[in-house]
DNA sequence: TCAAGATGATCAG
DNA sequence: TGATCCTCTTGAT
């Protein structure tokens, strides 16, 4: 259930228990077997992030792809494996850990150029040290596009998913249907600041908080859990209920097949 | 018990 | 833009 902070801790937890040491790889469910086979009891290198794409890199040269897509899930846990349950595409495991991908996209085994191609595909994720705002708001800048779509543009800027692109754009006050082309550098500026932050606290806590003391402390008090996915949001899944800040009602409409939220006092178009 | 919807992306038309 | 992939949770029946 993945925005690019899952990915992050997923390859974090990946490497705790898997960097460095041989691993038995499988595919219960039968469509990843040729390539578990082919990197079957070989030691892993690294696993790695880059936006909403998970890269598990072993000594041998291959390269294992996961992309969760909306449903895919990874679970890792402790021990001896349990008997596979449902459809686990992929099982990796060491002498004391072992980890069960479920529902994904993509799972592919991929060498170097590959993840070099989709790596380059990838715009700047807020997540990685080594990203350039720039290159996003180039894009940004030029585009007739709303906002709010190119925010999900994994072209554009990798890592964001629905919940931080709702959250980040009502944080800065900015409605999702403004071109690009309007967003001053200023304005961007400050939700690249704001997303790098959000995602950060994303990675340190596993949840989706936006609503956060720090930030609004007036509004903590009426802000609520919306389910286990995230925490305290503004306007994610609150279409048709108040608005935090001003009372107004959230508004919703299906954007590029994705459902958007804002609020259209707060987010008033200019 | 069952259907619908969901934090995503790709492909056909 | 809609269909499709695939799994799990939630809410309606």
């Amino acid at each position: 259930m993945p925005e690019g902070h899952t990915l992050f801790r997923l390859a974090a937890a990946l490497n705790a228990v898997f960097a460095g040491r041989p691993v038995e790889v499988t595919s219960p469910q039968g469509r990843f077997s040729n390539s578990a086979a082919t990197v079957d009891g070989q030691v892993v290198d690294l696993a790695e992030s880059a936006g909403k794409h998970l890269f598990v890199r072993f000594e041998s040269g291959p390269i294992i792809h996961v992309h969760l897509g909306l449903i895919g899930v990874f679970t890792i846990g402790d021990g001896d494996p349990p008997e596979p349950v449902g459809a686990v595409r992929l099982r990796i495991v060491s002498a004391a850990a072992y980890a069960d991908l479920r529902g994904a996209t993509t799972c592919e085994l991929i060498d170097e150029d590959k993840m070099t191609t989709i790596l380059g595909s990838l715009g700047p994720d807020p997540l990685r040290l080594d990203a350039d705002p720039d290159k996003a708001f180039a894009r940004i800048h030029t585009s007739k596009k709303a906002i709010g779509a190119l925010l999900m543009d994994q072209t554009v800027l990798s890592g964001v998913g629905n919940v931080y692109r709702a959250e980040s754009l009502f944080r800065a006050r900015l409605h999702p249907l403004t071109p690009g082309a309007k967003v001053s550098r200023r304005r961007w500026d400050a939700i690249w600041a704001d997303l790098v932050d959000l995602m950060e606290y994303g990675v340190q806590t596993g949840r989706i908080d936006t609503v956060r003391p720090e930030h609004e402390p007036e509004v903590m008090g009426r802000a609520a859990r919306v389910d286990d996915h995230g925490g305290e949001v503004y306007v994610y899944r609150r279409g048709g209920q108040p608005c935090h800040v001003c009372s107004s009602v959230v508004r919703t409409r299906v954007l590029e097949g994705r459902n958007l939220f804002w609020c259209p006092v707060c987010q008033r178009r200019r």
